[in-house]
DNA sequence: TCATTAACCTTGC
DNA sequence: GCAAGGTTAATGA
């Protein structure tokens, strides 16, 4: 996007958003909910998950400052596909769906860019869903933990800088909670990470990467 | 601040 | 994967 109509559609925003406070396991949308709009998080962690069979739910993806959630109402459904859960404090900012439908007709260098988005995010989630298929658990959560760290980064200790509990590791990576449990327990061992509490350190990624 | 409760973690089977 | 027991976090008085 260029800087001019980066501009612009930041000043459009500012006269369309409404901004949204969420806490910690508060919900930004649910599954089956009309699409007035999409969210635009401004900072926090988001999870997007998605029902899997009665009681089960997949984690889709993290959304992060930066990043759009309920995009995927764009298309010919008028219904959220996904649900999307406050990790933490998050604030996200709101828009219109009409509004930016307008500014995607109007604005080529957004609609440009969002198709970027939509192309990276197509790609991340067919390689998910393979792995998800073909790959070992151990293979996953390796996997998982790698992905993490990269979209999200340490902080000052080295820690992967997101707080997940095992629950939410297990719904990302598609198995139960005493697997990740037990699996991360084999990575300690093996020397590959090391976890406070709920935040993990990646020490060996090649070792990590062995069992992709 | 403390007690109660709920959520989450860990472990053995 | 289930269930039990322990720990931590959240809530309300």
């Amino acid at each position: 996007m260029c800087r001019q109509s980066l501009k612009e559609w930041k000043q459009a925003i500012d006269a369309n958003r409404k901004m949204f406070y969420f806490k910690k396991g508060e919900m930004l949308c649910y599954e089956g909910d009309e699409v007035n709009g999409i969210f635009f998080v401004y900072s926090g962690t988001v999870k997007v998950h998605k029902k899997w069979g009665t009681d089960k739910e997949l984690i889709v993806r993290f959304a992060k400052k930066g990043d759009i959630v309920g995009h995927r109402g764009l298309g010919t459904t008028t219904t959220f596909p996904i649900s999307a859960t406050a990790l933490g404090p998050v604030s996200a900012c709101y828009i219109d769906l009409q509004f930016f439908l307008t500014t995607l007709k109007i604005n080529q260098d957004f609609l440009f860019q969002l198709m970027i988005f939509f192309a990276d995010e197509l790609k991340e989630s067919e390689s998910r869903m393979r792995n998800l298929a073909h790959m070992p658990v151990k293979g996953r959560i390796a996997q998982a933990l790698i992905n993490l760290k990269e979209k999200f980064g340490c902080d000052k200790n080295g820690y992967i800088d997101i707080t997940l509990s095992r629950q939410d590791m297990a719904s990302y990576t598609g198995t139960t909670y005493e697997t990740v449990f037990r699996i991360l327990t084999e990575f300690i061992e093996d020397n590959a990470i090391e976890v406070s509490g709920r935040n993990i350190m990646l020490k060996d990624i090649r070792k990590l990467l062995s069992f992709v």
